[in-house]
DNA sequence: GTCTATAGAGTGATAGAC
DNA sequence: GTCTATCACTCTATAGAC
């Protein structure tokens, strides 16, 4: 249904205080982050939103579709928040991978390690039990993927022609939720930074051959 | 308090059915697997376990209580049931790291990529909420990583004496569980194959000088 | 679109008989 | 050590006025 008045636009998104449903997304994207899906009650969100559950129950039909609204909103923020202000840091396609990893790796300093990756931790959770919700950790495990083969494609000969692109866009993932994971649990980064040194030491043999 | 009668012995821990203390800690280990901590309740677990309320809390003070036996339970059962089948399988150091690899691997098809690892698991549920159980979860990872590097210590000279061993355990377990999360959110193996592959491709160029 | 009030089921935990 | 019964609370979700 598009607004047929042509003077009245429709989103408007930044400007001015944010709409209830944008309040309940923030406050149930940072509870499900700080708490987890199921530890966090409908209670919880509607006080940390100043909302009664009325307004939730307009916007969501469920707490799962509003857990399906904050994946959404992490799909739609991945390239704004995420990719374009790494690929702003630098133009140096392989050194983007690593931007990319600083920057995770600030936001676990920033919150003390407590918190881990919101895809991450919504991935072991929910994936056997929320299947809607599982396509969309997945959609946002692609689009990242996407992003860093991208880059590793942007390499060009700086990488061996036998090395998939893809698969190493996926392995720079897979090194990313595992050293974040063990920074959670031990509330260190050290486990991250070895990780990210583990990778880096990988793709520096990879690149050996560099002319 | 030890048993001061000779004759009583006291564990006897295979023969017979399981005790009441031990159905409740295998029903809650499932559950907590297949639904997550916070998912499961006290009544699941009864159930599962056959039980009621009076023997659970007789055993243990909370269900919180219960999740550190569970994450105690795994801490005893790494070394028979995880790390000595593998060192029964090969000698080869380095191949004893990819043959525990291998039986993840095993498990995750059997589970058909549902259930992921335990420990990683809790680890992202509970770590920031539960702090006894995260101390807990960090010993079952320092002892995974222990043996690992034990393994990789044993490895000698195959590995350039400039690589820190303990760091390259940490590595594998960050790959492991990596590939892990990313088999549990897209329900297939190829991303923990394609993890692993990653890892024995670094192993490979670190061994390349191999005598 | 937001409010109040509340339904109805489920939660972790406890008391006390046996 | 295990049972039954139950408490006090929280949970998600809905109804209906405004």
């Amino acid at each position: 249904m598009p607004e047929t008045d042509p003077s009245a636009r429709p989103p408007e998104p930044e400007p001015g205080p944010a709409s209830t449903r944008e309040r309940l997304l923030d406050a149930a994207a940072q509870l499900f982050l700080e708490r987890g899906y199921a530890a966090t009650g409908v209670a919880a969100v509607l006080e940390k939103a100043g909302v009664r559950s009325g307004s939730l129950y307009h916007f969501f039909r469920s707490k799962e579709d509003l857990l399906l609204g904050v994946l959404d909103r992490y799909i739609e923020l991945l390239h704004p928040v995420i990719i374009a202000p790494v690929e702003a840091l630098t133009d140096d396609p392989i050194e983007r991978v690593f931007v990319l990893l600083g920057r995770y790796r600030e936001f676990l300093l920033m919150t003390d390690c407590r918190l881990g990756c919101p895809i991450g931790n919504l991935a072991l959770e929910i994936s056997d039990t929320h299947e809607e919700a599982r396509r969309k950790v997945v959609q946002n495990f692609e689009n990242w993927c996407a992003a860093v083969e991208r880059w590793l494609v942007d390499a060009g000969k700086r990488l061996p022609a036998d090395v998939d692109r893809a698969a190493l866009a996926r392995y720079v993932l897979t090194v990313m939720e595992g050293g974040q994971m063990q920074a959670k649990a031990q509330k260190r980064i050290e486990p991250y930074d070895a990780s990210v040194a583990g990778l880096r030491d990988h793709v520096l043999r990879l690149t050996a051959n560099d002319e």
